[in-house]
RNA sequence: GGAUGCUUAGCUCAGCGGGAGAGCAUCGCCCUUACAAGGCGGGGGUCAUAGGUUCGAACCCUAUAGCAUCCACCA
């Protein structure tokens, strides 16, 4: 029997583990059944999970918990991602905060640090998985730099390089100084900042006139080559083929005319940055210019940059422009809002720089993608749009500069002859007497976008796993990764298995703060899921998180939504401890037996058929949103509301056993379909109820079955809901108490054998008279029915009643017969929709002749 | 500059071609024996605006406005 109050903690306790312990979350225990398979998307390894990684995880797990009571051989892996930078930034975070740098330690020492910061993160990780209650097999667990990863990930590299596809070469990158470290495209994020704009004078050669040349950068003015105008700018198409004098350095440029430059911005006259700058790059190549780095590692400035030299470069910047300025050079300073490339992870601003490293040519992995899309295997997005979003991107996407120059990563396993510096890209190390290992690890996504086949024991083809469990059914993930993961899953896997690594993506968006604000450390606006989960319980969150957004939208988190979550699991808490009651100590679980059933059960009977088949169908859809909301008005208005209270006429009566039985089984089917979202106090339920198996993980999902349908019963026990709701509205309206006596009659009959019963109870009635005379009295009508309240009623309210009930009925009479008398509606509309406004408008003309008559009679 | 999403009850959001919904808030009345984290009843919306398609539009199309996000460019 379950305990007066639904409490949470006791009902958590323990249980996580029981199911550990009993292997229920291991893939393959049955492998008669069907498999589905889902990866984790491996959270990093660098601190606490948030709301958000809840939610993700949540999702996945209740598509596991459902497809196991489908019948599915569900396999889960988890695992945690080392995350490359993220973590070195942390780690180097800490050092620094006792004063160290990673170069102090050395590579090996800062590993080893590395490790422990590891280690201490990934407990607290699976912690926190089993407060979350997901059902992951643990025996399966993996991390992106164990060594079958590892060795996923050389063997990757290597094919590639063989192929053509991976390629060292110079080229302007996005470089954070701060981590001093290359970085890819989409680990930019361009933020609008005020900066400023100089205007330079440049002297010309030869000439008394004066070029104004702007720039945003002053300190790059050392790596400069020449200065651009467009061919067309009739300002300066006299000085093309002269040279402009640098103001930084006093070095002569060239004045060349190429149609890139645009005529309008700034003074129409560009400086060119050969090393700095990838579209000046790109015209240095067009023009054969030298490239010209001024920047170190840390965005010092080197020899170049002569006085300067040494100096950070925005100290530089503002010692230089002094310099120019005090030597008459200055035009003007304008504050200018532009777009400032940040570091994803270190923050600092990005500085563009030519450097060697490594690249993944994209177009033919690209194309491989697109192709796919096009084909029968793609890969379906819920929502469809984020297909789109996806498909854009790799068709403008540029090639992937893969390698880091951080330590806590794969290492590039591209080896260089000490003597003739040839370069060996190897799977297998090579005499490490003769070659040294190119220092460089790559890029964390690499070895993520390996994740689901590499997971699977690939590049053994033959591996167990990998032939039953992949392609994956499903991966669920936030639309903010589309670009650093599942493309990239999706290309490597293709070119790799020649298969998409999942059939379907479900995307979701992000939790923000109750004012819709992004949480983040820096406004401390974080919701902490273990201290949710500490007041609400894991359950009311699971469900709080997973209902009340839709699909690829983001969601906020609400304080009173999470409390109305928690409310309606002790709602169902107390239903079911009410059923427990009700059934007794001896009771034997039956199917009910629907030639014993009261029009009550049949009804309910009949609307859980309807809901289980609606529900089953979101929940295919992943529609979790959806389906919980036709579940809970279920749960709440038909079951708790309506038939519990009803049933009790019958159970009070005592030959009930059919009654007991639907109750029994409606409980059950509520239970089983709310499990996915609430897997602990399902649980605790589950196994307080007769006859049940040793956890509810191993139950069935319930099935819709067409014999307990019974239009005749729901349309019936409608009317009687009616009657008493038209009562209660009566005396709330009337300023009669609830259980004010009242006394009624029926004509001609009552909604069903035995309703007057019910009707009694629920409205407190002292007697009911069932005539075939017309009704004195309030009266309400009812398709072939009326009920009285028989009182001495004032007549000219009872008029004032009656005339509204025409009025409105005059409307709806009008409504039918304008829509059933247009040809329009008649000729194209579903025959179905025709006969239900039919049979709509025939009830309506009943029941307004009624209404007249009465009025006549007044 | 390109793309996408959002705009529905006081607040937060579902619904996305056949008569406007939920939670919370609000207003009455109830400590009724599963549940006061409760019960019963009520009030509250020209579904952003303007056109169009359709027998029928909150829902489809087109424009407009506001908000948000992503991508690209920015000397």
């Amino acid at each position: 029997m379950l305990d007066k109050n639904y409490d949470h903690k006791l009902v958590e306790e323990g249980k996580y583990e029981k199911w550990v312990n009993a292997g229920y979350f291991k893939g393959g225990l049955d492998k008669s059944k069907p498999p589905f398979s889902m990866v984790i998307p491996p959270p990093n390894v660098t601190g606490k999970l948030h709301l958000g990684h809840a939610m993700d995880t949540t999702l996945e797990d209740i598509i596991c918990r459902y497809k196991r009571l489908k019948g599915y051989d569900v396999l889960w892996v988890p695992g945690q991602d080392h995350a490359g930078i993220a973590t070195q930034a942390k780690v180097e975070e800490k050092l620094r905060k006792q004063g160290i740098s990673r170069y102090d330690l050395g590579r090996e020492k800062f590993l080893e640090k590395a490790w422990e910061w590891k280690g201490e993160y990934s407990d607290t990780i699976r912690k926190q998985w089993a407060s979350l209650g997901l059902s992951v097999d643990y025996t399966r667990e993996r991390f992106t730099l164990d060594e079958g990863l590892s060795n996923a990930v050389k063997h990757v590299f290597v094919t590639l390089y063989k192929e053509g596809l991976i390629y060292q070469g110079e080229r302007i990158i996005n470089w954070d100084p701060e981590l001093r470290t290359a970085l890819s495209n989409i680990e930019v994020i361009h933020q609008d900042d005020e900066g400023e704009f100089f205007h330079f004078y440049y002297d010309v050669e030869g000439s008394d006139e004066k070029l104004i040349v702007a720039t945003t950068r002053p300190e790059t003015m050392f790596g400069d080559t020449a200065v651009f105008v467009n061919p067309k700018d009739e300002r300066y198409k006299h000085l093309v083929g002269k040279n402009a004098i640098n103001p930084a350095n006093g070095d002569p440029l060239p004045i060349m005319a190429d149609s890139y430059v645009d005529i309008e911005f700034g003074t129409g006259a560009m400086k060119c940055t050969p090393a700095h700058d990838p579209n000046d790059f790109a015209l240095a190549k067009k023009y054969g210019f030298p490239l010209i780095k001024v920047l170190d590692e840390s965005a010092h400035m080197n020899e170049l940059a002569g006085k300067y030299k040494g100096m950070d470069r925005y100290e530089c910047r503002k010692a230089l422009v002094a310099d120019i300025e005090a030597n008459g050079h200055l035009y003007k300073i304008e504050k200018m809002v532009h777009s400032v490339g940040h570091s994803e992870r270190s923050g600092a601003v990005v500085e563009p720089m030519l450097s060697k490293q490594w690249f993944v040519k994209m177009t033919p992995l690209a194309e491989k993608l697109l192709n796919n899309q096009k084909s029968e295997d793609k890969v379906n997005f819920v929502p469809k749009r984020f297909e789109n979003v996806l498909i854009r991107w790799m068709k403008n996407v540029d090639d992937w500069c893969v390698s880091r120059q951080l330590w806590w990563g794969h290492r590039i396993p591209a080896y260089y002859n000490k003597e003739t510096g040839e370069i060996l890209v190897s799977e297998v190390e090579p005499d490490m007497n003769l070659y040294t290992q190119d220092e460089d690890v790559l890029d964390t996504w690499f070895s993520s976008a390996l994740w689901p086949f590499a997971t699977m024991g690939w590049p053994n083809s033959e591996a167990e796993d990998f032939k039953r469990y992949f392609p994956t059914s499903v991966l669920v993930t936030g639309y903010d990764i589309i670009f650093f993961w599942v493309s990239r899953m999706v290309f490597q896997s293709l070119h790799f298995t020649d298969k998409a690594p999942f059939k379907e993506v479900l995307i979701h968006g992000l939790i923000r703060d109750e004012q819709g604000r992004k949480m983040s450390k820096s406004l401390g606006n974080g919701v902490d899921p273990i201290d949710v989960i500490e007041r609400y319980g894991v359950d009311a969150m699971r469900y709080f998180i997973t209902t009340n957004s839709t699909p690829g939208l983001d969601e906020r988190y609400s304080e009173t939504k999470m409390a109305s979550s928690a409310a309606y699991l002790n709602k169902i808490w107390n239903a079911c401890r009410y059923v427990e009651m009700t059934l007794g100590e001896d009771y034997k679980p039956a199917l009910p037996n629907k030639k014993e059933l009261t029009p009550i059960d049949a009804a309910i009977l009949d609307k859980l058929q309807r809901v289980i088949k609606a529900v089953t169908k979101k929940m295919d859809e992943y529609q979790f949103g959806q389906a919980s909301s036709i579940l809970y008005d279920f749960v709440y208005d038909d079951f708790c509301s309506s038939y519990l209270e009803m049933s009790k006429v019958a159970l009070q009566k005592g030959d009930s056993k059919a009654t007991k039985d639907t109750l029994f089984y409606i409980m059950k089917s509520i239970i089983l379909m709310i499990y996915p979202y609430a897997p602990f106090v399902t649980e605790e339920m589950y196994l307080s109820l007769p006859e049940h198996l040793d956890s509810i993980m191993l139950e069935t999902y319930p099935t819709y079955d067409k014999n307990y349908l019974n239009a005749k019963a729901v349309k019936a026990v409608a009317t009687l809901e009616n009657m008493i709701k038209d009562i209660r509205n009566y005396k709330s309206t009337s300023g009669l108490a609830p259980n004010e006596k009242v006394k009624l009659s029926l004509s001609p009959k009552e909604p069903f054998k035995g309703a007057s019963e019910y009707l009694a109870r629920f409205s407190f009635a002292s007697s009911i008279t069932i005539t075939k005379e017309e009704l004195g009295g309030n009266t309400f009508l009812y398709s072939g029915m009326e009920m009285a309240v028989e009182e001495d009623i004032d007549k000219e309210a009872l008029k004032a009643k009656l005339l509204k009930d025409e009025e409105k009925l005059i409307a709806e009479v009008s409504r039918g017969e304008k829509m059933l008398s247009n040809p329009g509606f008649v000729s194209k509309a579903p025959k179905a929709k025709i006969d239900i406004e039919t049979e709509k408008l025939e009830k309506n003309k009943e029941l307004l002749a009624t209404v007249r008559a009465k009025l006549a009679n007044l």
